[in-house]
DNA sequence: CACTTTAACTTGTATATACAATCTCATCTT
DNA sequence: AAGATGAGATTGTATATACAAGTTAAAGTG
């Protein structure tokens, strides 16, 4: 036996997260205060405290003293671990970025890609792939791999303006994310369209996505010359 | 003005931090109990458990109802964001592993990792070289700069057999970390270390650690074809 | 001696209360 | 209309208390 009762901070938490994830909470909406919660579930301050604390160190809500408490953004919850999105990292540098969508489509995926975002071999995903500039010079190729039962309405954007964290997020709220990183040299089709040799090393990230549904997306991100920034509070 | 009166479970929560940053208190070892906390500050129950949980979220400490709350070691620490020693990596591959240190000496720092280092050029800094083994074969080449000032003993180990957050935690203990990825051609000693042509694409890794006293340590790894996971809980 | 029980200690959960600090917004004043 | 004031709401800090649950070690029992 596990938990015969489950603590009453818990059931707060577990109440507001699934309000957070079904979309009825929106980023930045304002959700009940210390003594409401007090009233709706019939505990003290310090026990709805917890809850909304535990929440906000999850990077779940941002609290702010006078005001209230809030729904992050996602991008608040990324402390932890940021790598920064391209575009961002462009305009740092002082200069343009701009993106092209070269598919948008549903596709049968080969085994690697069935074995990661875990699929069977001919089921379907949708694919996108777009190629982002600096300066008028091609510097990444984004192919990206998604759930067709967790984001159905995914081939219904322009991926060339939105980020990944903002569509994802908005069809189901990601709880995890694995990065793989390799040096390798691209194929033949994809030097070509990053106006490179084939022996430019590149570097490759392979960003795997989870929601609580489970494996949502695949990110395949292919660059010569790129550095990515980590940064954590440990180490190792 | 910031801050006229600390709150009380800051000054508690300092006092630890000192304790173990100092080394008095060592890993595993037992930290006051919170009614211990409570006497000795002269504070309620509720504000000493508050330290210790905090520095509990933080991972220097660990707690465990009914026996107490101990110093955490190192490796506990790391849930955060984990990129895995090369030695256990090729162990689980069911490989062999073995190193060979090519230098350890103290060096006078160009401008680079003087920057990096938060040294000024012409600074010494303590250098080590290690060259990593999976059966037999050349895979990754680990360069260390040290911060003389803050590991002052670093020249007298063997680093063949002593993973880096076991030396450096044990002289001052590691708070942060950054990590910069990049895909690079090898220069040409390093690419005949590592048995690879000039053509071979490789991951370099530049890994800054710090400690409360300032930058503790730089490491470039250089390795051809491997691959590094993070793992983190959160995205972008 | 081996096993069980018990007592003491420690952390976990929960409540009730008090006051401080900060923010918002309606109200008052000029 | 513009600025100052103040009331109310909200989070932050702190205390005192109570009982639950897990661990440890001493005391008791066969």
């Amino acid at each position: 036996m596990t938990q015969l009762k489950p603590a009453k901070y818990t059931i707060i938490k577990q109440y507001i997260c699934e309000k957070i994830e079904s979309g009825q909470w929106l980023e930045h909406s304002k959700v009940p205060s210390e003594n409401e919660l007090t009233e709706q579930f019939s505990v003290s301050r310090m026990t709805a405290r917890r809850a909304l604390q535990e929440l906000t160190e999850q990077g779940l809500l941002v609290r702010s003293q006078g005001s209230g408490t809030f729904v992050a953004t996602f991008k608040s919850q990324s402390s932890l671990l940021e790598i920064r999105n391209i575009a961002d990292e462009i305009q740092d540098r002082g200069h343009q970025h701009h993106a092209t969508q070269l598919a948008l489509q549903a596709i049968d995926v080969n085994e690697e890609v069935a074995i990661l975002l875990a699929l069977k071999a001919g089921d379907k995903a949708y694919f996108s792939s777009v190629l982002h500039f600096e300066n008028d010079a091609a510097i990444q190729l984004e192919q990206r791999f998604v759930n067709p039962k967790l984001v159905p309405n995914y081939l219904a954007q322009d991926y060339t303006k939105i980020t990944p964290h903002e569509y994802l997020s908005s069809e189901a709220p990601l709880t995890e994310a694995t990065h793989e990183v390799e040096a390798i040299l691209a194929s033949a089709d994809i030097c070509e369209l990053l106006s490179i040799t084939n022996t430019t090393p590149c570097l490759q990230v392979k960003r795997r996505t989870w929601s609580s549904q489970g494996v949502v997306s695949l990110a395949i991100l292919t660059a010569p010359g790129n550095k990515y920034r980590l940064g954590s509070h440990l180490v190792f």
